[in-house]
DNA sequence: GGTATTTTCGAAAACGTTTTCGATTTTTAT
DNA sequence: ATAAAAATCGAAAACGTTTTCGAAAATACC
């Protein structure tokens, strides 16, 4: 069963290709007698225009591809679902490709879907991105590029961020203005400038208040999971038992926390107040619920999309047009776990 | 900065178009001598051919499309996880659209799709989806379908499902050893396979173990929400207080239980004891942990490819082609909120 | 009726590739 | 040396669109 084509309609209809192409696209130099007749045919055959040919004579997809890291993350889902949905009222489509956070597998696919002739790409850094050869290339070769979340300071793309180190530095505010003492942080990784952010941001909410950074308060996660939030709640609790504030570089990492907290009856926010970040869904599920920093994901979508639509569309006008920057507000949350 | 095409390399090298292409795929009736220079010309320019045109000629796209409810799930996101890792392996590539449970939606979607001309299309049903002219539409045009997780029975195309009915039977078994005599079922919407199958095996293991049906002890969700879990635990818990186990369509709403019965400090498993469906990554996170039914998600989304591309390679080489239907074990999981 | 204007149409090129088939050249066999 | 066989190449068609530009037909004007 073939699909129809403007030479059929043509054929059977005893005008050129030409023609039944205007009429379809309501071209003013097309009688309103076969221009009608044209859209009836075409209906009844369910015309479809062959995208391909479309896109191989117009030089363009209508179709962007984003890469990040994990798609099982409620943060990451929820911004694809933002810029899908963004997309979709712009007719364009999006094609997903996940890193696994890692280096290789993002310069494939970047290969990949330049290779599908993409207008553009949205990304979302792999952990150890610290190669960026693939990354300036895309710059080089002037294809549309947006960076969100993880992303490389250096290079010179627009980017929908939010601002971490601010966000970072109201969240050990919050605690402090909770009564916390001694603040410790279980921070991310020590490439993404997310990491490296958040961890700024507690020092200087510290420094802000006048606490004295101690480094031997700051743990690093090296995968960023539950597991490895409950085995630092148990090394913290050993090595500086009368803290009494943690600040994690994400939800996940807190609930690790709290689950270890939980286990050892050590009472929550009463003795330890911990706050989160991101926001996740669960955490206002836990008991106890989790204080954490809004990170409007939905929005970054959104946000992402619009902004890659300008760079593609400046392309289309060849206008030159300097690298936009979007940052987004975040928000304290504050649940049971800072309460009181 | 255009991209390289045979033609540019064909003239620089004084050579037809015909043997460039040939050179590149490495075809007998070209010389060494050429083909080496082909490749190398082609690689200092960084040539990749250009997808549309190939598709156009070959008439495929080497990309599916995939439709589901919503991506913002663990399970969903799960699933795509294993689609897209294994599309990949095949040179596959996806795109995804989520019709939000909205029939209206999906249709668009479909046909967006087919206007894209991917190779064939997987597929979740929204909760709406009693309407299925599209789908059978899909099946008219011999289009590679492959339904999974929440699909039509009456629809004559592959499918990845798991035995909703065996592993609900085998759920509500599992709190009948516990002890449970008295045992709600928290069910979902009216409309989807998944709902009813899981109902019915909740009624299946109740008569295999002798006890008596009761309509009112069934709760019927909207929307399947942590908040509709929370109001039904209060209902039943006024209604029939001598609960003793609940059956919950799906972990958020097995949580939202939870977290009432925290709330009223009502003790789990001591009192009541509740197990969910699905797995969810929180499940194993909150107090107490909760009992559910292990899904294999991303073995789904693995399966739901391969079936496709089977689909996919039988229409090219013109095989007729009976649906096939595989189906994933699934397994109970013990956790806290059944234990004892 | 003749010219000027407007309306309506279609030929053709272009997008970049793949593949068939015939032509040309080179090699091999006799 | 010549015929046969093998190796190498390229012209051309095809995939399905869009758009330019000129031609033809219809209408307007005087």
């Amino acid at each position: 069963m073939k699909e129809a084509t403007l030479k059929q309609i043509a054929e059977t209809l005893g005008i050129s290709i030409t023609t039944v192409s205007k009429a379809l696209k309501n071209y003013p130099d097309v009688s309103d007698k076969t221009r009608k007749a044209v859209h009836e045919l075409a209906d009844s055959l369910q015309y479809k225009p062959n995208s391909f040919a479309v896109n191989l004579r117009m030089q363009e997809s209508r179709t962007i591809g984003v890469i990040i890291p994990e798609l099982v993350h409620h943060f990451f889902s929820s911004v694809i679902d933002g810029i899908v949905a963004e997309a979709e009222k712009h007719g364009y489509l999006v094609i997903i490709q996940q890193s696994n956070e890692s280096v290789v597998m993002e310069k494939s696919q970047v290969e990949l879907l330049l290779n599908k002739r993409v207008d553009g790409i949205v990304m979302s850094l792999s952990n150890e991105s610290n190669d960026d050869e693939h990354l300036k290339e895309l710059l080089r070769r002037n294809v549309p590029f947006v960076q969100f979340d993880k992303i490389s300071k250096l290079l010179n793309s627009s980017k929908v961020i939010i601002d971490d180190q601010k966000a970072a530095c109201e969240a050990t505010t919050h605690l402090i203005h909770k009564g916390c003492k001694k603040i410790a942080h279980i921070r991310g990784p020590v490439n993404p400038q997310n990491a490296i952010d958040r961890f700024l941001g507690y020092k200087k909410g510290l420094e802000k208040h006048d606490i004295p950074f101690d480094p031997s308060l700051v743990y690093t996660c090296s995968r960023v999971s539950f597991e490895e939030g409950k085995a630092f709640a148990a090394q913290i609790l050993k090595e500086h038992p009368d803290v009494d504030g943690i600040f994690c570089i994400t939800d996940l990492v807190a609930v690790g926390v709290l689950a270890y907290f939980n286990e050892q009856k050590i009472p929550v926010p009463q003795q330890v107040k911990v706050i989160g970040f991101s926001n996740w869904f669960m955490s206002q599920v836990i008991t106890p619920s989790l204080s954490t920093v809004e990170q409007p994901s939905y929005e970054m979508g959104t946000a992402a999309f619009n902004v890659l639509l300008e760079e593609i569309n400046a392309r289309k006008e060849n206008r030159v047009r300097e690298p936009k920057t979007v940052r987004l507000e975040t928000q304290i949350i504050e649940r049971e776990s800072t309460r009181g």
